[in-house]
DNA sequence: TGCTCCATGTAACACGTTACATGATTGC
DNA sequence: GCAATCATGTAACGTGTTACATGGAGCA
């Protein structure tokens, strides 16, 4: 269970509503972690059963439902203790890999449009995220160390989708051939 | 369901058990892709019914309990459908991001060792990737279209395990500084 | 009035993980 | 005889997805 704790990262820095969550996510980490609305509104309640966080309706006068999620301490202290846990990495386990083989086994298939989609598809975020970077972390400026991890993780979904547009690019080439 | 079709794919290449492609699910797919032998086993269950593949007592004269399976008409009908469907990019979703940000946020908590941890889980998985490349697609060796792909699938594993390791060190110097 | 966006939720299902169980074969 | 490995399976649970539902606020 490791939403939880994305979650609990992004109100430590601004208590938000389950709605606003799921809308961003939190900038840096939303980019490239999806969650739908009713996983977020799941995990919230049961954060809140667990005493992780605690809510409050939004001071609107009661206009509307929303309702603004803060971290409590026990949070914060399960936080800590689980940042420390060891992680496994990841895998890459991306379809295109399975399409791709089997194409090498029954194919030629036909695969070449789907690759330049893909390959579109990830320039696309690549020149979102680069604006974005441009945006919040400007060269020559000097930043906290706060900001420069939240720039390296930036970079790293900039690092990402450059990977994965070369390797449509290749692929495209080698299928080609 | 994914899975069901790359199961579909290792099995066009060789009929096999359950518990061989457990162990290995296919070379060039299982290295980045893992699954447990009890979703395979209900995956396989679920084929069968669906008419995709039909299975066999292992001709071994009733010793084991082993039951070879392999691809149907149908199934490789499914396939062909299946490869040209679009495909969504996998999310990077690495947890190891989450906890760096929740360091930027109330840090620092010491998530050197786990970096240095990571950094050598990639690097050893890259010097294993690296091994089967030289055995398998050895230099100046002309290929076929198949195992052209299946050489372009193993390098994506070994371009994804650089990345990381590359990663893990730039991150461990921005933790240093 | 009707449309869109805000804001939250229920229900059902698909997929993935973990724990536990069973019995046969192989090797020491 | 005992342990490890082969080979398959059940059960329960956690996480993620999809469909559907509700009602208020803001705007033309």
């Amino acid at each position: 269970m490791s939403l939880a704790h994305a979650l609990m990262t992004s109100l430590l820095e601004k208590p938000s509503s389950g709605y606003d969550l799921a809308r961003r996510f939190d900038k840096s980490i939303g980019f490239f972690w999806h969650a739908t609305h009713q996983q977020i509104y799941r995990e919230l309640a049961r954060m809140e059963k667990a005493g992780w966080i605690a809510s409050e309706a939004a001071p609107d006068g009661g206009k509307t439902r929303k309702r603004l999620y803060q971290v409590c301490p026990d949070g914060e202290t399960e936080l800590r203790r689980w940042v420390l846990e060891p992680t496994a990495p990841t895998d890459l386990r991306d379809e295109l890999m399975v399409r791709l083989r089997a194409d090498a086994a029954i194919g030629p298939l036909g695969l070449e449009p789907e690759l330049r989609r893909r390959q579109a598809l990830h320039e696309a975020r690549l020149a979102a995220y680069r604006a974005i970077e441009q945006r919040d972390f400007p060269i020559g400026r000097s930043l906290s160390r706060e900001a420069r991890i939240q720039h390296m993780i930036l970079k790293t979904g900039i690092m990402y989708e450059e990977a994965w547009a070369r390797w449509s690019a290749e692929t495209l080439k080698l299928l080609a051939e």
